[in-house]
DNA sequence: GGTACGATGATCT
DNA sequence: GATCATCGTACCC
């Protein structure tokens, strides 16, 4: 097992072509308590300025949107309702554009996930949410800024997807015509996404 | 199996 | 004070 991070070359794509290339790619996270990882099988594509659903639309720069402005790779973690989401920064500097990891398939810290969602959640249900996987693998605020290629947050070489599904995004009833939009990627068939 | 809705807190106006 | 890129439980097929 080699939990070595991709080279930042790998996020120098294009949003849309990045939310596909993460699906299969390894997620780590190294805490105290030990390592947790799983594969990503769920990824949503924000397009920033055009896109009504981003929070980067229209060029809106505030402090929590900050790091989207930076250079591709960095993560953006922000909280929702009491839960944590986590992106993945795109795009050149000044061209503000994310990848939301909507779920993963538990790897590496099985029970160290457990623990943190509860022991009395079945598998399936440890991981299978932005805001399920997030507290599962221990991401927090504090990781905001990191960089994808650093510890103790980082996405790591994965494994081979037979198949990604595409659709619409979910939970953004108010964007207008955005909501339409098929930013949503999904490896055919996995039973961890969140739908 | 499905849908409905309230809790909850950071962010922005 | 309004707005959410959510989750879990309740309830009804």
């Amino acid at each position: 097992m080699s939990l070595v991070p991709v080279e930042a070359s790998f996020f120098g794509q294009s949003t849309v072509a990045l939310a596909q290339s993460l699906i299969g790619m390894l997620l780590v996270k190294e805490t105290e308590q030990g390592i947790a990882a799983g594969w990503i099988v769920e990824t949503e594509a924000y397009t920033g300025v055009a896109d009504q659903a981003a929070h980067s639309f229209g060029n809106r720069r505030t402090a929590r949107t900050e790091i989207m402005y930076h250079e591709p790779g960095h993560v953006y973690t922000y909280t929702m309702h009491t839960h944590c989401l986590v992106n993945i920064v795109c795009e050149p500097v000044g061209v503000a554009e994310a990848v939301l990891i909507r779920a993963v398939e538990p790897h590496i810290g099985l029970s160290l996930m457990q623990e943190r969602r509860g022991l009395d959640k079945s598998l399936h249900q440890l991981t299978n949410g932005p805001g399920k996987l997030t507290k599962a693998l221990g991401i927090t605020m504090n990781d905001y800024g990191n960089h994808a290629t650093k510890r103790p947050l980082f996405i790591a070489v994965g494994r081979q997807v037979e198949e990604i599904s595409i659709g619409p995004r979910i939970g953004i009833p108010n964007s207008g015509a955005a909501r339409h939009y098929p930013y949503r990627f999904w490896e055919t068939g996995n039973p961890f996404v969140s739908k």
